[in-house]
RNA sequence: GCGUAGGUGGCAGAGCGGUCAAUUGCAAUAGACUGUAAAUCUAUCGCCCCAUGGGCUACGGGGGUUCAAAUCCCUCCCUACGCACCA
């Protein structure tokens, strides 16, 4: 499978304002450096590069959509892309997890999210036609090394190369343990590179050491010069991470509303970096805005009537997001719903519908439709004030009983509509 | 293998026989406020009940001592550190 080199003339542009966009937009380092691969660009050579993404959940989110962006960017310009799905790594499960116990994946788990990952990267990229991205396992090489291959590779890394990763270096002064198969995966993640002789590849700042691991593999044993592109992370001017830890990242296959919601919810600071990374708005036009959002930020003696309201920027910057994945429609109608429901305190358009008996107590339904964790929880949340049938005053008994089809509200996000059965 | 220090709620980290469903911080949820689901302030934050009260389950696993254990003892498992061993 691998070998067949392509034989099919694929045109490369040089374009060297496309180049330099693409080298400098949402990007924070290239390796060796960058006018390296500037000129390799430039040579109208057709490189090979690739983004590993591993396999250990169902979804990719925005970060990976961020990369795969600047992928897409390469096989516009005509450069082979190839999305690595790395499924031995994730059957093995992750050690960067300390949390230990996370289920090991099946084959069929993996070729199910493998599915999902593209129907989600086809956003950008595209699988078909003159020049298709190709998706290829790591398992198909990693797979099948033997214990000597693997030594013969862990001979090329020193125990303190691995130890001076921050990763490990932290744990270290943390007193946290490191086991032995998380030294691998940087192997593992390195020898992808030599596999697939590739020329590049690129991935989030996170990856560095281990795509720096494989460019002195593909050095020493194949003796090529690989590229590495780093893409920044989103990150807020605190440096706080968008991560999923941060339960405030994004999820490519949540609905146009949802994903809406949580880019306003996103701290200020987030927003011109967010539209560097995840738009397709022209730099200018950012750096026009990042000018007025700090001028704004100047003269706050305008309360409230600041005509250069950053919300007004996160709004627009939620729209354009959700564009990119949901179209235009949707987003236009996410913008609407968020308006309605959270600016003017209405309800949002799609939201769950359940049939109950009449004088059904309202606590049951809500736990069995999981909108409260516990009976505790809801009788909480009622002393709080925070669930009321829209446009009534919120209710005060822990008991209450329905009596007529009502849309209620709990707290600021949850809704369900309840109708009367028979 | 020996020794030492540890394993507590989503995380971090107190408590070291009763007053502990467990201080505190972070996270989370709600309310107020706000341009926002930001910031800030306030409250809540195991589960269940006919509820200014009561019950159940929890402090690595198992067993024991006691009227009473997260707290003491035994045992097992796990982690860190030191020593020993080491192709």
């Amino acid at each position: 499978m691998f070998g067949i080199k392509n034989t099919k003339k694929v045109n490369v542009i040089c374009d060297e304002v496309k180049v330099t966009e693409l080298l400098t937009r949402g990007v924070e380092n290239v390796y060796p450096k960058l006018d390296f691969l500037k000129g390799r660009l430039m040579s109208g050579e057709r490189l090979t590069l690739y983004l590993g993404i591993d396999p250990t959940g169902p979804t990719l989110h925005l970060g990976h959509g961020i990369l795969i962006k600047k992928l897409k960017e390469f096989q516009d310009l005509g450069h082979e892309i190839i999305l690595l799905i790395g499924d031995f790594t994730g059957m093995i499960g992750d050690p960067t997890d300390k949390s230990a116990t996370r289920k090991k994946l099946t084959r069929e788990q993996v070729l199910e999210n493998a599915k999902e990952y593209v129907k989600q990267a086809s956003v950008f990229l595209n699988f078909k036609g003159e020049n298709p991205a190709l998706v290829k396992y790591n398992s198909e090489w990693l797979g099948k090394m033997s214990f000597g291959d693997v030594l013969e590779l862990s001979s090329l890394v020193t125990v303190d190369q691995m130890l001076k990763r921050d990763m490990f270096d932290n744990r270290v002064k943390e007193g946290k343990p490191i086991y032995l198969h998380e030294f691998m995966y940087p192997l593992m993640q390195g020898y992808d590179c030599v596999a697939m002789n590739v020329d590049g590849e690129i991935g989030g700042n996170d990856q560095t050491f281990n795509m720096l691991v494989g460019r002195d593999f593909l050095k020493i044993l194949k003796n090529k010069e690989k590229f590495v592109l780093t893409g920044k992370l989103l990150t807020d001017s605190a440096g706080k991470k968008m991560g999923k830890t941060e339960g405030n990242m994004v999820s490519l296959d949540q609905d146009a509303g949802e994903m809406f919601g949580k880019i306003m919810s996103w701290a200020d600071g987030l927003i011109i970096p967010a539209f560097e990374l995840c738009t397709y708005l022209k730099m200018e036009e950012i750096q026009e805005m990042d000018k007025k959002l700090k001028e704004g930020a100047s003269d706050g003696i305008n309360e409230g009537i600041n005509p250069r309201n950053p919300r007004d920027f996160k709004f627009k910057l939620a729209t354009e997001i959700v564009k990119i994945y949901h179209g235009e429609a949707k987003a236009k109608e996410a913008g609407e719903d968020f308006e309605k429901t959270f600016k003017k305190g209405g309800v949002p358009e799609d939201i769950m519908e359940v049939n109950f008996a009449k004088d059904t107590r309202l606590g049951e339904i809500l736990l069995a439709e999981g909108l409260v964790k516990s009976k505790s929880e809801f009788a909480r949340l009622v002393d709080e004030g925070a669930v009321s049938a829209v446009g009534k005053e919120a209710i005060k008994t822990h008991d209450f009983k329905i009596s007529e089809s009502a849309v209620w509200k709990i707290g600021k996000r949850r809704f369900i509509k309840i109708n009367i059965k028979g």
